[in-house]
DNA sequence: GTTAGCACTCTAAGTACCCGAGTGCTAATA
DNA sequence: TATTAGCACTCGGGTACTTAGAGTGCTAAC
């Protein structure tokens, strides 16, 4: 257990490594006000604390530095919220006001103003697609073998895809197509499209449209997969480099290669957890970003969807700011979406 | 005028340079054996291109780097387009054998092959979308007071904007509304839009449509700007780190910086120019860019449209090979695009 | 005209050195 | 007994110096 003493000492070490990026030793923290106590005493202190494994030292006669341990008790126990700037309230809410009609607008707009906000990378994630609700289905020919299938869900996304039609086939089949199509999946969501496709359209397709069976197996295709991609928006993707924390070009294109990477966006953005979550240098599961942390929070869109907000910087963050500004935006963001998508 | 042998020189100074990224010198020159000379000749050669300004040194006694002047000669007057290796050929092809329906797809998968083949970062400009013409307009009413607007072109590009419908208003008074955009207006192109809009439709909506003026208002806010990035596509933006030229954080950022801007984009691709281009270090607009080299090269589509191409490296690039495989995929990729949006 | 020879230059790498910030330990102090 | 002053020690980073090597320009010989 820690004394009250060494609980100070530990706070002050964090907060001011965080701020200075450099190893603090123990003359410098004796003339903090906060700190009444002589370099002797702090050093016996960061002694014990290192010996405890929350400081580290970065060589024999360096000053202190957190460890990962130390950054977790800091998280956990000696974290108090800064709040924040009323510059800065405005700042955030100033996406507010730029009256966007569509959530991904807003969602990539909050992305951009998070980064320039926090100097941080920030890493936004959208309501699942998937679970959205066919509101229309069409087809429009293109040419004599191409049409694109458009599929407008109640979020106000749209989909969209080109597919081949076989040669030589009769427009009006299509046109027939596409109403069966509406007539049947209109309601569904996405994620079950596919199954409800086969189950529910076929039979009667094969009644109604000639040589359905080609045309099907395109229009299929092209429904299938949505693009997974682009539900996640990135904001401030360089001011990892703007960190002295980050030297190691390798290291950089590493960390900026997974972040890109949209089968890492899982790993990275936990969907489905609720609430703010930090973790630490090795705690995330991706070896690229041992030397980050990250926090997560999630944010609601009416009562069913959710998204996450991620940012990712050195471990050295400033977690007091980001937190606060984390847990406002989350808050802002829930209210204005669902705002959105119910239609005031 | 340069003499045979002082082309030679230079063209193998640049040569190696290239390849090596360290300065040249006259040993090392006498040792190839397509230079019979001794390094003395070769200093003597060297300090004369040096006086008419081709070459360089970094320091008094290193060896010679090209200048800008340098590398412009060799471009114009040496370079050799170096025949591609098969395996090159068969990876730059394998976009065109992936069965893709979408030009943007295309251009995406081209963006990332280049990147790949090069290890210099590529950014490919599709064509211009506001000279697409409408093929179908549609607006999906979403909530009481949200609808989308779709509108389809006939490369198959979809733009959609969600805008507000005035409260209250009468939903068949929408339908009517979409029927008569969609007589006035397909067939024009997404240019000539705004203005067909307010010149064909108004007074006729006026006629049709109880209270046109609120919803005829939010519609054309909704159309009027289409997404101007949505047109430009990046492989391997990260290759700038592995570039041994690069060494100076600050000035990655800035390049990276100013690539992903939208609105330096028309510097960087010309558009409308026809056929290769080359710009060296400064001969770029940018200040960002004075370390660069960028080969661009139009692609087209069609008989009227056009896209480009972009390679950005540092200058000592690899011209010879760069330029032949750009030669090849603006080739391909104009012959595979008409082919896909005339549909065969 | 070409080249060998040579003195000269400059970088990069290695070594030595010192300064300062920091530590751990011991002994004195409150 | 807990705190602190004092002191010897450590180590990184900066500066100065040296050296090796690659390269140059110039001159004189071929």
């Amino acid at each position: 257990m820690l004394t009250e003493r060494q609980l100070l000492i530990l706070k002050v070490t964090v907060d001011d490594y965080i701020q200075s990026a450099q190893p603090v030793g123990s003359n410098q923290l004796s003339k903090k006000p906060e700190i009444p106590f002589s370099p002797a005493t702090i050093r016996n202190e960061m002694a014990d604390l290192e010996g405890m494994g929350f400081l580290e030292k970065t060589h024999t006669s360096s000053g202190r530095i957190p460890s990962q341990k130390g950054y977790r008790y800091y998280v956990d126990h000696l974290l108090t919220p800064r709040p924040l700037a009323q510059q800065d309230i405005k700042q955030l809410r100033s996406v507010f006001e730029e009256k966007l009609t569509e959530t991904e607008e807003v969602i990539k707009r909050s992305a951009m103003i998070l980064s320039e906000l926090t100097n941080y990378t920030s890493i936004l994630l959208g309501p699942d697609v998937r679970r959205h609700i066919v509101k229309k289905l069409s087809i429009v020919p293109l040419t004599e073998d191409a049409a694109v299938a458009i599929i407008v869900t109640d979020s106000g996304h749209v989909e969209n895809r080109v597919f081949s039609i076989p040669p030589g086939l009769n427009p009006s089949d299509i046109e027939k197509m596409a109403n069966i199509l509406n007539e049947r999946l209109v309601g569904v969501s996405l994620n079950n499209l596919h199954l409800r496709l086969e189950q529910e359209t076929l039979t009667i397709l094969k009644q109604h449209v000639e040589r359905y069976g080609e045309l099907f197996h395109t229009f299929r295709q092209a429904v299938l997969l949505p693009h997974e991609d682009e539900n996640v928006f990135y904001g401030g993707k360089l001011n990892i480099l703007k960190q002295p924390d980050f030297h190691d070009l390798q290291k950089i294109r590493n960390l900026m290669d997974v972040m890109e990477e949209a089968k890492h966006i899982p790993m990275i953005l936990p969907v489905g957890s609720q609430g703010l979550h930090i973790r630490i240098g090795s705690e995330n599961t991706l070896s690229a970003m041992e030397d980050c942390s990250v926090i997560t929070v999630s944010y609601d869109i009416g009562e069913e969807q959710t998204g996450s907000i991620a940012i990712v910087g050195p471990k050295r963050m400033d977690y007091k700011r980001i937190v606060s500004i984390l847990d406002l935006l989350s808050g802002d963001l829930s209210k204005e979406l669902t705002r959105m998508f119910k239609g005031t």
